[in-house]
DNA sequence: GCCTAGATGAGAATAGTGTATCATTATCAG
DNA sequence: CTGATAATGATACACTATTCTCATCTAGGC
């Protein structure tokens, strides 16, 4: 998977902004739907070849949760975590984190990274 | 999908034997390689059919990791999460969690479960 | 405007998981 | 011991996510 030689397309710039303004992780087919809206006959393999090379530059990360398609959002959010709806099944950010989790683990464990997902209700889908 | 009418097998021992007996959670191809040391010829529809039997009882509690076969464990373990190897995969419990994660979601939103994963190198692998 | 290599889109191909089918085997009540 | 029927195992099938192929299109240097 070499990097993309970069060239200026409608897709590409559609598939970039719409990243860009999503304030949620959005998966591949969200991505795909969304960018459609402005760029007709889109194609998945051009959503997969964008989020590919995206996530080569550093420009966006993938959020990953059990069982669902991964998603993708701009990389420069700072750390944070992520909130699954169980209604809607959307995903949203929270900010802050827990800090005390070296605590957790046996002595000579080596934590590296951490995933910290929560679940419940959206405030849309609570009342 | 409705409950196994019960019926004693030696696969089905050898398979909630192993089980009870792991220290940390196992997937199907972990639990099909260590039950067939046992049951000679033990096939995958098997693994499923009992796992899905013991979910449904309760015995057992799924552990999903993003990108990762889920792995079962044994559901009387209390309230923990799960440390990766990230260089020889396994998963290992970790005792204990944070317990402040209400403050980090949105007023509004309601929070009913919550995964922590950690990922790092195992005392096995660190040194 | 022209040309070439990069980019695209449609669909085929792959990979990993889990379920359904069905002939055979084995449990266990009587 | 025997028979009814649940359980098994091999395999086909279904699904989803992702990659590959390749003919066609197009950005952008000249």
């Amino acid at each position: 998977m070499k990097t993309q030689p970069a060239r200026k397309t409608k897709q590409r710039d559609a598939l970039r902004e719409v990243l860009e303004r999503s304030e949620r992780p959005l998966s591949v087919n969200e991505l795909l739907e969304a960018a459609a809206k402005r760029v007709d006959g889109l194609g998945v393999a051009t959503v997969y070849r964008t989020v590919g090379a995206l996530l080569g530059d550093g420009a966006i990360e993938a959020v990953e949760i059990p069982g669902e398609p991964v998603r993708y959002e701009r990389a420069n959010k700072g750390h944070h975590h992520h909130f699954q709806c169980e209604k809607c099944a959307r995903v949203f950010d929270i900010a802050g984190c827990l800090e005390n989790l070296r605590t957790l683990v046996p002595p000579k464990f080596r934590i590296r990274t951490h995933d910290v997902t929560l679940y419940g209700l959206c405030a849309a889908c609570a009342r």
